[in-house]
DNA sequence: CTTATCGGTTTGTCCGACAAAGCTAGATTT
DNA sequence: AAATCTAGCTTTGTCGGACAAACCGATAAG
């Protein structure tokens, strides 16, 4: 796979970038911990010898990917990184690569479906009663198709997090991004949309509280299939995403 | 969820920010397609009105995002993500949280079986024209644990094209990351390892080529057995990816 | 037809500067 | 003395100008 080569790759990345990569190994190590001070910009061109506008250049690549960020004074500091912001990029990606409807269900079916086996384990009861207060608000809410779509996403963030694992909350937040915001348009499409959706919800976070995979499995696959019917009505799954969107909400929203 | 405010939220992001903002909604519009130029800096300074120090703040954001690159002069032009970059930066952020083995193993069990099954269903031909030399060449270097590693991540990309689900092979992408690292320490660790991964890819390959679900499914969730397996024996599951890596493969490489 | 050379562009970096916002600590008021 | 206010210092965000190195295109030389 590898030849051993005669010279080592010099070294060319420009200096903006060595200052990126610099602050990120201190971070990545562990060197810098979450919440610790970088330092002021002023600090970071004594350290590194090079001109303000350099540092500052490399900050943004840090900061657009989520390493560092600003304290309530504007101050830089090392974060964990957010899911969820991270996600927005990954969905943004995906927008841009065309992808399907089609592609969309079936891989959140396997992620929503793995999310409640996981709830059904290991859900917390500190979970269990988020689940129970999002179900209660939903069914406020039952009516109205755009506050019902975000309480929706809400629900299903909140089983990700019931599951214990993290690396399936950040695997499905892509998806979700893209999945969840159609759910506006479908539930305001079909008649008793939303009594079914809160009904189905209630039921899963029924079979998580029972220990029921079984059920809970049965009622996510229903939950989406429901999701999925919907959908049809309006398009087809077959196109993309962003041309769906364009079609529907996005035209509503501006 | 949302009263209708008197005035228009004001808008204080900082310039640079700005014109992120704006180069970006060109793109996702598709104003701007992948591939065409942005123009130079002095253009995006003239059209902005801004500092040009600004300007390549706002263009360090992109970059990192992965929105806009350079072609083979350094010339900014609209690129489409690659996933394989965004997925980079997640799993930094796994690592950071210090996800535990266990969650790895348990998604990745989840979506390499995904990826299978889509596989099986609409692999074509030269997806499994791909695999085969994969698979050829990974029984020429059974000996090599480093080389083998290289060759089994790349089977496992190249299953999830298989599966024509862009989605999903987005979503694995993280996981993968972090994952398949881990298969230098584990095949070289155990003996007959390389072996039995090769045999397992012959058998899933077999079974994508016969359009057979249950067989794929079947080495596939043998095949990560083995890891999980080969894992338990020098580490385990329940400690974080990052503490692992420390002590192994990491120390070995610096 | 290939190679060499030469301006004109563009990027990467640097310098110096200034307004606005935050923080600090001393001064002022109650 | 405690709370409050104010003035100064610090830091960030932005600006203008500058220059070397790399790159492009075109023209000149072999």
């Amino acid at each position: 796979m590898s030849a051993t080569p005669l010279f080592r790759r010099i070294d060319v990345a420009p200096a903006y970038q060595k200052v990126a990569d610099a602050i990120e190994r201190e971070i990545v190590n562990g060197r810098i911990k979450p919440g610790e001070p970088i330092g002021t910009e002023q600090q970071l061109v004594a350290q590194f010898g090079v001109n303000r506008s350099t540092v500052r250049e490399g900050i943004r690549v840090l900061e657009e990917g989520g390493l560092i960020c600003r304290d309530s004074s504007r101050r830089l500091q090392a974060c964990l990184p957010r899911y969820n912001k991270l996600a927005t990029r990954l969905s943004r990606a995906l927008i841009l690569h065309e992808v399907t409807f089609r592609e969309l269900f079936e891989t959140s079916m396997t992620l929503e479906v793995a999310s409640v086996e996981g709830a059904v384990e290991r859900a917390t009861d500190e979970n269990i009663a988020d689940l129970a207060g999002n179900l209660e608000r939903s069914a406020a809410v039952v009516g109205n198709p755009a506050d019902l779509a975000e309480l929706d996403a809400e629900f299903h963030v909140l089983m990700a997090k019931a599951s214990q694992n993290r690396v399936l909350q950040l695997a499905r937040e892509p998806a979700a991004q893209l999945f969840f915001p159609t759910t506006e348009m479908i539930v305001g499409g079909v008649p008793e949309g939303g009594a079914r959706l809160v009904e189905a919800h209630r039921h899963i976070l029924d079979a998580i509280t029972r220990r029921d995979k079984e059920a809970g499995v049965l009622w996510t696959r229903r939950h989406l299939q429901d999701w999925r019917r919907g959908f049809e009505k309006i398009a087809s799954l077959d196109r993309s995403v962003e041309h769906t969107y364009m079609e529907h909400a996005y035209a509503a929203r501006q």
